[in-house]
DNA sequence: ATTATCTATAGATCTATAGATAATGC
DNA sequence: ATTATCTATAGATCTATAGATAATGC
């Protein structure tokens, strides 16, 4: 019935991992800790023995999602094919607007991260400084001095449009809202 | 104990009123239908003779915040003095971002309804289109042809921002994701 | 008589804990 | 012996209902 150190290490990081796909998908108070561990094929009872409370698991799941999500923000810096219309498109698909569970933690939680602790609030916080100095990179800066609020319009711009997007029943409409990329990089290039 | 039916709906919409300005604050699972009731000065008991169900207490309070807001988006529209910076300034103040309460349900809730009922995204649909119209007449179009892909942005980027400047705790940042309104009038001005 | 509100509570769900079980690791 | 997991449950909270109470309105 028990396991090895490093067997617990890799439970407790899928635990991690389905918390992270599981808020995104229905917020940070939508899914119980006793569902997670089923999901994560464990029984509720074994919770407290891999977090101290459920707020710890909501950390880590931030975490984990915010550390996902830069991996593969990085291949659009790294590979010179990609730029940064190729990254809007990709934020703004149907792809990431219809799989939360495993698109950007910021578009899918920020209201709910608005009510959470000061922990919570502080690594949001830090995910989206880190998501201005990716689009920072990827504003290939005509204009240097204005880099940064160019970064910070087209960061309110794409996880507005997807929060929008998600929330938005009328499918043409919702549709609509993606096309704001094409509006956003016409803005970003005058 | 009992009340006339004029007293009854008189009390029934200043619980949706309270509901409306709990829910945005908190989130529409943030609050027990029992502490709207405490708030609105009444039993939790009574509820069910004012709603049918916990979820049309939502429909109605979404569709209470939305008619305020509309009512406070007309002086932007028939005052001659007021234009679309004023809008943006005050969308962007604060004010704003501190008061969600009293404050746009689209920026504060846009999470919480993508994981709501059709009936409440089907209302929230509604009001995005209406804040399209009221932008697209804050814009006085140069490029007519353009005017309601600009709107579009306006709506993304604003919403984007007041959701984001809320659930950032480092208080620079979240002032600085407020100035994306400068940036944002001067790309539409261009 | 009807009904708006209140008190009380059933039933469901959630966080967290207690104690039992069975495998690990010195 | 230690510990990772399991079963079971205490205590809190939430939606919804039942029955009592007291005012309205024909």
């Amino acid at each position: 019935m028990s396991r090895s150190q490093a067997e617990k290490a890799l439970i407790h990081e899928h635990i991690v991992e389905v918390a992270a796909k599981r808020f995104r998908e229905v917020g940070l108070n939508g899914i119980g800790v006793a569902d997670v561990m089923k999901e994560a094929g464990r029984t509720g009872g074994g919770f407290y023995k891999h977090f101290e409370s459920r707020d710890k698991l909501v950390e880590e799941a931030m975490t984990c999602a915010y550390k996902k999500r830069k991996e593969s923000a990085a291949k659009y810096i790294n590979d010179p094919s990609l730029s940064l219309s190729d990254f809007v498109e990709s934020y703004l698909s149907e792809r990431h607007i219809n799989n939360p569970g495993s698109g950007c933690a910021v578009s899918a939680l920020m209201n709910d991260v608005a009510r959470s602790s000061e922990t919570v609030r502080a690594l949001f916080s830090a995910e989206v400084e880190s998501q201005i100095a990716t689009m920072m990179t990827l504003l290939n800066d005509k204009k240097p001095s204005e880099t940064r609020a160019q970064a910070i319009l087209a960061i309110c711009t794409l996880a507005g449009a997807v929060g929008l997007a998600r929330a938005i029943s009328d499918e043409d409409l919702s549709r609509e809202l993606t096309t704001v990329g094409h509006t956003l990089l016409k803005a970003l290039e005058a």
